[in-house]
DNA sequence: CAGTAACGGCACGGCACGTGCCGTTCTTGA
DNA sequence: TCAAGAACGGCACGTGCCGTGCCGTTACTG
């Protein structure tokens, strides 16, 4: 795995074959087909073993604070960092293998949605949210944004996006007087 | 154009081959490899040619009623029908093919993002939203979770859900009396 | 300590890549 | 009208990686 991430940084995912992995890693090619069924399989679990510890949500009290905190935290990782370009080639890996998009979800995605909606779950029930908020379109609206940067449009996702698109969302949640 | 297509629906793109287009078009390979670098450039073109028209926006004067109208159409056009996986796969390959990413992103998102905001625009001037709303946050904020759910978590991208995040989005665009 | 599973190394057939070279067809401009 | 040249379909080639066999060796297990 740790072969992967060098090898995957430095020649780009397209380029990036299981021989040229198995070869480097000094391992015959069946000792990674034993374990993984493809690359993008093998690409996750090497991502993952990078940033599985770093994207768990604080809980200070302060709703805002804390999203904005763990957001950052998962956008400096996975959009900043050089291994985002891996990150995104996995998200479009899993674009045209089913496999992928099911393990993706299944061990990052789906995980890290329900951190999210634990969260705001949490602040709800502290009454700094409208009680008749829609907290999983609320996960939506704050991910797909950052999502649509890093993989449709390319622009820079910076911070300071992060914060714009937090604004608006607390435009529209906070508890009805 | 047709037959990639045609050939890429049977195959699914991971399965798709210039060389097999080529040769069940009854062209050689020159042929396509002068016209397109890659089979992400073929892809683009084929579907835009497909989906080029079906993409304007109406102005009624009701802009809500607007949007949903595009939204479902887009939506069903690129995420429902026979074309979605196709449209999926070409994301996807934008993520590790730059040429791909760039054109992608001038001939289809950068032009109908364009749109949307311009639409935006014009019920800003003409008093249906607050003059100080961010128009391309809103566009951002509209779009983002639909491609949220159709790369990214695989849920399906129905017309209700279309309708859930226009709510949202209405919810704190109104303007203020 | 014996049996066995996993290993690194190597070779193989298969496939699609991108690029040459053929001879033919179509387009264009004098 | 016709000649020059561009584009064409067809074919073949070398290359790289795929996924899978088969070696003999090493490491674990009971």
């Amino acid at each position: 795995m740790r072969t992967t991430l060098e090898l995957g940084q430095e020649l780009g995912y397209a380029k990036l074959s299981i021989e040229a992995i198995a070869a480097r890693a000094g391992v015959g090619k069946h000792t990674v087909y034993r374990r993984w069924p493809s690359k993008g399989a093998l690409l996750l679990d090497s991502l993952l073993s990078r940033s599985a510890s770093a994207l768990d949500y604080p809980d200070s009290g302060d709703l805002r604070a804390d999203l904005r905190r763990q957001i950052h935290e998962a956008v400096g990782l996975l959009a900043g960092g050089p291994l985002s370009p891996l990150f995104k080639s996995l998200v479009g890996e899993a674009q045209h293998d089913p496999g992928v998009a099911e393990a993706l979800n299944e061990r990052f995605i789906a995980p890290q949605a329900a951190k999210t909606v634990a969260r705001l779950e949490a602040a709800r029930d502290q009454g700094q949210l409208s009680p008749d908020f829609d907290l999983d379109l609320a996960m939506a609206i704050l991910s797909g944004p950052l999502y649509f940067r890093l993989l449709i449009t390319g622009e820079p996702l910076t911070p300071e996006y992060v914060d714009r698109v937090l604004d608006a969302l607390f435009a529209g949640m906070a508890p009805r007087p």
